[in-house]
Parts: C-alpha cells; structure tokens; sequence
DNA sequence: TATTGTTATACTCTATAACTATA
DNA sequence: TATAGTTATAGAGTATAACAATA
C-alpha cells in the first residue's frame, strides 16, 4: 500500500495522480468499445459538430496536426468517419451510421463515469472544480 | 484559439486538461535542471527519507517495478544516488552530495510552480481541492 | 514462497521537423 | 503566404511477461 510522502504538499502533485488514475478507469471503460480516450474523443466532438475539419478537432482537443492524421486515418479505415468533399485541402468529417452508434455508446460510457467519480460531490463543489480545473487549462489552450 | 465543445460537460476532462497543462509546465521548469518529473520526484522523495529500497519509491509513486529499474539506473549513472550494502537483494538507496542539492533545488521548483498554479485560491479552496484529488486517487493507489 | 531487481517489449500520448497541396 | 494534411521520428510514461537472486 502507498504511504503519504513529501510531494503530498503539493498540490500539482494530487491532479496528477487525481486524473491518471480517473483516466485509467476511463480508459478501461471505453476499451470495451475498441476505443481509446482520444479515438472517443474524437467521435464525442464529432457528434455534436459535424462538418468540421480534423485539424479543427486537433484544435479542440489540443491533439496536434500530425498527431491527428494517423488517428483520424485509423477512424476512416474502421468505417466510423467519412470524409466529405475537399475545400481546398481540408476535409469536412461526418461520422458513419457507425460512427454514429459508437459515438454515442462512448458518450454514454463518459457519462456514467464522470458519475461515478463525481456524482456525490454537492453540485456547488462541483462547479468550483470545474471552475477551477478549466481556469487552469483554458490559458494556456492555444495549441 | 480552442472553443468549447461537448466534453466540456464532463469534470473527468477538465481534470485532465488542467493536468496536462500543469505538468507540462512543471517539466518545462525542471528541465532547467535537467530532470523529468519523475527523475524530480525520486530525489523528493529520497530527500525526505533515505535507505529506502526502489521497489519502495514506485510503491510510494505509482511507479512500476520493470520501470524504476532503468530510472534508478540513470540516476546512479549521474552520480545522484548511491546504492548502499545490500539486503537481500534490495539496496538501500542514498541521496549522494549532488543529489541532494539537486533535489533540493528540484523541490523549490516545485514549490514555486504550485504556488504560482494554487497560491492565488483561498485556502479553504486549496484543501477542498486536495480532498477531493486526494479522495480520487487513494483509493485505487495500491500498485 | 514472496520480494527485489532486471531485461525485453509494446502501447499511448505528445512533440518537432520537413514535406506536399491548395486557397 | 497561410492553412491542411502527411510522414518520419523521438521522447516520456506506463504496462505485462519472464527471469535470476535472495531472504
């Protein structure tokens, strides 16, 4: 078992811990789906915005350019996007029927997740974390 | 600039947006010493309590066993650690003259950067906070 | 037998550099 | 020239499996 140490002072030190073990739940989660946290993602932002170009999601998601072209690649190739039309060399992306169905099958896994570890917080602790955790990520968010 | 999306509803995914931005600056000033965060941690951690075996610095950080082997490898290496006589096969571990500066030096780095990330929320927020991280991740924190 | 240390290996995320194509 | 997409590559953290050495 894991003994209190020295870096338990710090508060970085809790939101990392914090969010590798939140997203490893996630992660597991969502394997059951043959997704990843970002492929998730990716399809989660998709469904609510479609039409937009994969370097716009990279934006959202802070996923870089070339980071997003295997990812997206490996979506196409599944059947789950499919590209529209080229507007100069952008490609506007719309989710398959598939797609679709999984995205939102992620979305629902998200859903009771982010419940589990955060449903019986009192709802006014919650918003003064999300106040908090988007104030410290939302500066620096212009990749 | 990033807008918001869907995910934005989720507490799960600013955690790990304010994580991702926070640790990358917290490596960005520790590479200054030349260390990742890990590396930083180690020494913390040793700095604090000495004739510890590695096996215990990743029981006490979540580090693998097959992964504190090369990390603790490259410390010696450096000269910033020094194995003491055996116990069986577990070495006590020591922090050498330059270890121990350079963890020191490590720590106010630390500081500083949560001060600057955490300094500016009341305090009665900063240990809401940690409860709450705290509370996420001790649970599941017997690797 | 249980624990420590080690090696090999692989996966995921992230990062930069350099290139092509198109408005 | 600026943006989109691509490829190659590398760094960092994390994971499992298998093995040797020692109490």
């Amino acid at each position: 078992m894991s003994r209190p140490h020295e870096l338990d002072a710090l508060i970085g030190y809790h939101l990392r811990r914090a969010s590798s073990v939140v997203m490893a739940d996630l992660a597991e989660r969502l394997s059951g789906l043959g997704l990843r946290t970002t492929e998730a993602a990716i399809l989660v932002v998709l469904s609510a915005e479609e039409n937009i170009t994969q370097s716009e999601i990279g934006r959202r998601l802070s996923i870089k350019r070339a980071n997003m072209a295997p990812l997206i690649a490996a979506l196409i190739a599944r059947g789950l996007i499919v590209r529209g039309k080229p507007i100069g060399r952008a490609h506007p992306l719309t989710l398959s029927r598939k797609g679709k169905t999984l995205g939102a099958s992620a979305r629902t896994h998200m859903d009771e997740h982010d419940a589990d570890f955060f449903g019986n917080l009192p709802v006014d602790q919650q918003k003064q974390l999300v106040g908090i955790l988007s104030r410290l990520w939302r500066h620096e968010a212009d990749a």
